[in-house]
DNA sequence: CGATCACTTGATAATCCTCAATCCTTGTGG
DNA sequence: CCACAAGGATTGAGGATTATCAAGTGATCG
């Protein structure tokens, strides 16, 4: 277990990192903990487990998951540095209602249960942002139940490609597994294969080795609403 | 317009309700305001408007939907007496991300923006409550996103009407249209017909003109768990 | 350089949606 | 109180979408 100095703080881009409302006092409460080093593949807390605190992605990728029928994964979100994990078990003081596993590797930052709770209470600008946080996570939920419900995988896919550019925005492209890639849109790998084949053939997208480009996000847009 | 004396609060069941942490001014100042009627299938506030206020449902019913492809409805949640609606949008201070519509004959106590902000800067413990809110919400939305990518129709039925039973409880029966019961669980009309003709002829449920009542929930248990 | 993991493709089958026609229920106006 | 209109419920046939299973191929890593 290789131990690195923690820089979740620096990661998180200006004002919209959740430690720009900290006091320097608090601040420092935060970076006495150290990072912790995450193989690709590693889980970092697993579903129904009890929450220890909160995670500070530093470097790498996590994806959150579900387990859904049949042992199917579902993915609800994809946490890229600067993002957090886990805080809303804390929060409710239950245990973990899904899992979070490096996809990448990855140093992890963890804030302590006591200090994080601490900080809740203490800062009031702070709690405002996780309740921001909370926020936005039911209507990033809630838009993906709609999706899912209704629209084709092909939409799905498109819509996807064109939110993980984002989060890959760094790369320039997306490494993502296939398997990975069907459990954020709730379809299985082979059906998430034959689609990106197609929009491979429709010059929408191209592929290097496994990892996907993006080279006409216009047309990727246009079959993302295709259905609206 | 009819206008009744509000009683939202004494809906909510002891401990369970927000109101239960204000103090008697605040009570008071909640209090003030009127509740209004809505017919059956009135709108309360629609997707993409401005938040006016925070919404109590004193008597009736409420469903949260959200447009999906085709315009189809996927229906969020049903509001029951004493539960909230439209909250998340007035914190985030951003237009309603779901539609609210009156599924039975309602009246609804409108809590004014202002008042609800001031309560929630005021009173600590109602911050608190309402957080807790907006977990479920999460916890709930990610849930039926996991169902509904991996579970069939059946099973979703089956878990939904169980859920029903609760909301529908003094009722003893179900009483949702079709269409409202396929909105609920990401399915169309027929579909949910078919598989609710199915219970019926596996005597898991009794249909009585057009409403619902389940006779074996241990069967619809077993169904709603089939694929995990 | 063999083994493991990811990716790909095809054939097949299950699931679910669409469309269309009909029936039943409820409410309304005469 | 009845007839009729409107909306909800139902059923069937057909087809589109998506999952499953099986059998590979290509990449990566110790």
């Amino acid at each position: 277990m290789k131990l690195v100095q923690p820089t979740c703080a620096l990661k998180a881009k200006g004002s919209q990192s959740l430690f720009s409302c900290l006091t320097p006092d608090q601040l420092e409460k935060v970076q006495q903990h150290t990072c912790q080093f995450y193989k690709k593949g590693q889980p970092i807390f697993q579903e129904e487990s009890v929450p220890t605190g909160v995670f500070c992605i530093s470097d790498g990728l996590v994806k959150v998951t579900k387990l859904g029928s049949n042992g199917k994964e579902q993915i609800l979100r994809i946490a890229k540095p600067g993002d957090f994990v886990g805080y809303k078990s804390l929060i409710k003081g239950n245990r973990y209602r899904a899992s979070a596993i490096a996809i990448e590797d990855s140093s992890i930052c963890l804030i302590p249960k006591a200090i994080f709770m601490e900080l809740l209470h203490e800062n009031v600008a702070f709690y405002q942002q996780i309740v921001h946080l909370l926020c936005d996570e039911i209507d990033n939920a809630e838009s993906k139940l709609t999706d899912i419900a209704y629209k084709p995988v092909r939409g799905r896919i498109a819509e996807a490609l064109l939110l993980l550019d984002k989060a890959f925005e760094d790369k320039e492209q997306i490494t993502l597994t296939r398997e990975d890639l069907a459990g954020l849109v709730g379809t299985v790998k082979e059906t998430a294969i034959r689609i990106i084949s197609e929009f491979k053939h429709e010059k929408l997208i191209e592929i290097n080795k496994r990892s996907i480009k993006i080279i006409n996000p216009d047309g990727l847009v246009k079959i993302s609403h295709l259905y609206d």
